[in-house]
DNA sequence: AAAGTATATGTGAATATGCGCATATTGGCA
DNA sequence: TGCCAATATGCGCATATTCACATATACTTT
């Protein structure tokens, strides 16, 4: 129970369900995640830290880069049926269309990943 | 969006999750709830509001019983694949068992529901 | 109307949660 | 080794949530 607890209060947080909204269109790293939302990244590595214990991410270092994607292991978990619901009450939202869209400009490589502004 | 993280913080609490296990075994008063789960009658009420209030609920007036059970109206809506999701979770745990064989002995009629103590 | 019963709600205290700031940690590179 | 970049984390603050106590509301019965 207390773990179905914690993977459900994981769920229930805009920036996280947004967060999940882009990993859902591919694996990104903190600084995308960044980006894409508008946040700091004190939230975005928080909450990536959260869904992460909470079971429905998986973590992938590679260099400097922590890539956060969805956990796919264990599918008989309750996680996918909990993901999968969510997915679809939140098909057609335009806050997380949009977010999508700005993944797409997100960029990842060369300086300035976190702090672009910083000459 | 909003929603969806009412109802979904609505499930990430462990006397509600325990609530709605009694409701999917049968249509439940505040009384009975209160018994079954040894919980206060301000705990019993409020929970079961919040539950209502998330969407996951229909309430029916009997006197002066309020008789809460799950709602299957809106049945394309993701309550139910949210519901579904907790159910299988949560299969087989023992707390929620032995809440059932107490709601079993629970009474809804008589002097003596809210304060059976009391003489 | 008065009393009793089941439920709902206002309030305040204790606890939990989310965020930003500053700093620590880790890996890559000169 | 020393520095830079990406991420993680300790801490404090503001807000949200939970619970218990008392009280209010609504219905029934006498």
């Amino acid at each position: 129970m207390r773990d179905l607890i914690k993977a459900v209060k994981a769920l229930s947080d805009e920036t996280r369900l947004r967060i999940l909204n882009l990993l859902l269109e591919r694996e990104c790293c903190v600084c995308e995640v960044m980006q894409a939302l508008n946040i700091s990244q004190t939230s975005a590595s928080r909450n990536l830290s959260a869904l992460y214990d909470a079971g429905f991410l998986k973590l992938r270092k590679e260099g400097l880069w922590s890539l956060y994607s969805i956990s796919t292991d264990g599918t008989e978990d309750y996680h996918s049926a909990l993901l999968e619901a969510v997915r679809k009450a939140l098909k057609g939202n335009k806050v997380l269309d949009s977010d999508r869209e700005r993944l797409r400009k997100a960029e990842r490589v060369g300086p300035g990943c976190v702090t672009p502004t910083k000459k």
